[in-house]
DNA sequence: TATGAATGAGTGTTCATTCAT
DNA sequence: GATGAATGAACACTCATTCAT
C-alpha cells in the first residue's frame, strides 16, 4: 500500500496501453532526484540547498522544480515508502507481546524514523508553506496506528487512558531532536514517556494534571 | 554570582579616571546590547538576525562583535540572570514538598524557561562553532541542581534511581519544541516524564533498559 | 486573403491522403495553438510565458516551436485577422463622412486595436530578433490604408499634407501605451493628434518643423 | 533647489556639526552607483538587472540595497538632478516667447529628458511595487509646472482650455517610447499634438469629444 | 573605541529553448 | 509529427562578518 512509484513496475506490458509515453526519462530523473534528496536530506537535513539536490542528483533545478513544485512534495516523496514502513509496523508488533509493549516497540520504531530524518520535526511544525501539505499526509499516516495502539493498551488496563495520540507523536518526535549517532539518549527517554503511561494506569496519574 | 561582566574589578583603582572612563562607555553599549537582545530574543529567537538587535540597542555592529565575538557570548550573557534564576529556584521548591513534586516542579519550571527562548535548545545542541561555549555554561548551572532533586527523590525512593540528569534536562527540553502559546503540551509530556520516573520506583521499570 | 496558414494548396492534390493526413493533425495543432495563444494574448500580453500557452493549447512545447519557430510567427498569426479586418474597415469609414472624419475614426480604430493587444507596440519596435518579422507585416497591411486616408483629407483641405503615415502609425500606437480599463486617455489623444493635422491646414502648422 | 545629495557641499566645516562622521566611502560608493546606475540606465534601461550596475560601480550588490533599498530609489536619485533641471527650464522659456511657444518648447524639453531614460515610462505605469514611489515624485514636480504654462497659453487664446495635464505629460512620454537614436519622430508627434492643443483654441475643437 | 558601510557568497525560483522519447 | 522532460543561465535579495573611518 502506498507503492505509487512502483505502480508500473511488475505489471508487465502485456495488458492495457502504454500507460504514458515517455516515461523512461522522467522516472529516471524523479529517481534520481530521490536517492539524492534522501542522502542529502540524511547528511544536511530537509532543509538543505536546492542545489546540493539537484547537484548530486545530475539534473537541473528545473527538474526538480517540475517534478516537485513544492519542498513539501520532495520530502514526502522521500519519506513515504518509510512512513508507510513505520505505520504499517505496528500489527506486527501488536500480534506477539503485550499491548504496552507494543506501543512502546512502536514508539522506538517510530523515533527511529523520525530520529534519523533530520529537520523532519522542525518542517511539519513549522507553519511555513512551503511545507504546508507534510503534517497532513504524516497524521494521516501515524494517527490511526497510534490510537489502535494506545487503545489496546489501555483496554488491556496497562496504560492510563486519557493520553492525546498527537501529545504522544510530537513528544516522541521531539525527543529524537539533536540525537547524536548512538548514544541511546532518544530510546531511554521514549522507554521514560510510555513508562510514564504505565504509572497512570495505577490508581491515577499526574500527567494529565 | 554569575555576574562575569563585572570582572574588570581586579585591574586596580590606581590608574584613575580614563580607564573608568571608557569602562563606562563600554557599559552602557553593554547593557543596551543585552537589553535589545533579550527583547529581540524572546520575539524572534536566538536566531534572530544580527542587525535587529544592534538597531535596537542603537548601536553598531562592530560593537557587539567587539563585546561578544561569539555569538554563544551573547546568549550566555542575555540569558544568566534567568538561568541562575530557574537553578536557585530549587532549593524552595525542595522545602515544601515531597521530593518527587519537588523534582517535577522544577522541571516544569525548567521546561517554561527553556520554552520561552525560541532556538535556545538548538543553539544548545547545534554543534555550530558559534555556539560552542553555551553548553557548558548552562550544564554547570542544572546539571548540579537537577542531580540534587534526583538524588533526593530516589533515596526517598518516590522515583527511580538510574536517571542521568543530562538525560533528562535534555529531554525537557526537547519536550519544549514547537510549543505553540498555551496548549498545554509540554506541561502535559513533562508530567508524563516524571510518572515514568516514578513508575521506576516500583519493582524495576524499563526506561534504563 | 491573409490567409497564410492554407497556402499548402500549391502542394497539388496528385499524391493523394498521406499529405492530408498530416495536414489535418498539423492544422489541428496550429488551430488550438492559435486560440490558446489568443486568449492568452488579451489576458497576459504577447509575452506571456510559453507555457501558459501550450497549456492552454494542450500541446506540447516543441509543437509550439515547429509551428512558430519565431515568437513573431504566432503574434503574426493571431493578430492576421484582426490586422485584416482593421485595415479593411477603413473604406467604411471614407464613405459616410469627410475625409478628416474617416482619418479620425480609422486611428481611433487602430488605436483600440493595438490598445487591446498589451505588448504588441513593445514587440513592434523591440528590435529582439524573436520579433524579427512583426513590422514588416504590420506596415504592409497598414501603411496603405493609412496613406489612402491622409491624402484624401489633405486633398480636401481639411489637414495638412506633409505628414509621414509611419509616423502616424508609431504615435498612435504609442499614445495607446499603459492604457488603464477605460479612462478615455487615449481616446483623447488620439483625438487630439488628429485635431494637431487639422491645425496644420490652415495657414502652415508647426508639426512639420 | 532639489540639491539634495550636495547639501554638505559648499557649506565648510566652520560652522555646526561635523554632520555625519563616516561619509567619505558612504559617499564614494553613492556616487560610484548612480554615476553607474545612470550609465546602466541610459544603455539598458531602468530595468537592467541589478548586478550590472554594481559591477560597474564596483560595489557589492548589499552595497546598493543599503543605498537604495528599492529601485525606485535608485531611479529617482540618478534622475532627480535632471527631473529638477527639465522643470526649472520652464520659468526662462516662459519669458522670451509666446505662451503656446513656450508650452511646445517645455514639452520638447520633456520628450527630450523621458525619451533618453528607456523604460523609465515603463516603470511609471508598471503598477509594479518596486516603482511604487516615482509616479509621486515625478508628477509633484511635473504637474505644477505644466499646468502654469497650460494655464498662460490658454489664458492668452493660443490653446484650448480643456486639457488636463496629467493627460498631456502621459501622451509626451508615451510618445517617446521606442525612439530611435536620432529620426526626429518623437520630436515632430510633440509638435502635432501642441498643434492640437492649437487648433482646439479656435472654435471648438473635438480632442475633448 | 565605536561606527556602520561594504562585502559577496548563497538562496529559491523562473522560463525560453532543446531534444530524447 | 508530437510530446513534455530537461536544461541551466539568470535574477533579486539577505545577512554574517570585516574593516576603513
Amino acid at each position: 500500500m502506498g507503492e505509487d512509484t512502483s505502480r508500473e513496475g511488475g505489471a508487465g506490458a502485456a495488458e492495457g496501453q502504454p500507460a504514458k509515453r515517455v516515461r523512461a526519462d522522467a522516472r529516471r530523473s524523479t529517481d534520481a532526484l530521490l536517492t539524492a534528496a534522501a542522502e542529502v536530506f540524511a547528511s544536511s537535513g530537509v532543509d538543505a540547498p536546492v542545489r546540493q539536490i539537484t547537484a548530486r542528483a545530475g539534473v537541473g533545478a528545473g527538474t526538480l522544480y517540475r517534478h516537485f513544485p513544492q519542498r513539501s512534495d520532495l520530502i514526502a516523496a522521500v519519506f513515504r515508502h518509510e512512513v508507510d514502513a513505520c505505520a504499517d509496523a505496528a500489527p506486527a508488533l501488536a500480534a506477539g507481546q503485550p499491548p504496552a509493549e507494543a506501543l512502546a516497540g512502536w514508539l522506538q520504531r517510530f523515533a527511529l524514523f523520525i530520529g534519523t530524518k533530520r529537520g523532519l520535526s522542525a518542517a511539519l511544525h513549522s507553519g511555513d508553506p512551503a511545507y504546508d501539505s507534510l503534517p497532513g499526509y504524516f497524521q494521516q499516516r501515524f494517527v490511526p496506528v497510534l490510537s489502535a495502539l494506545l487503545d489496546a493498551a489501555a483496554q488491556a488496563g496497562e496504560i492510563r487512558s486519557d493520553v492525546d495520540p498527537n501529545d504522544l507523536l510530537r513528544a516522541t518526535g521531539n525527543l529524537t531532536m539533536f540525537a547524536k549517532d548512538d548514544d541511546g539518549h532518544t530510546r531511554r527517554m521514549v522507554a521514560l514517556l510510555v513508562d510514564g503511561l504505565r504509572y497512570g494506569a495505577r490508581g491515577g496519574g499526574t500527567a494529565a494534571d
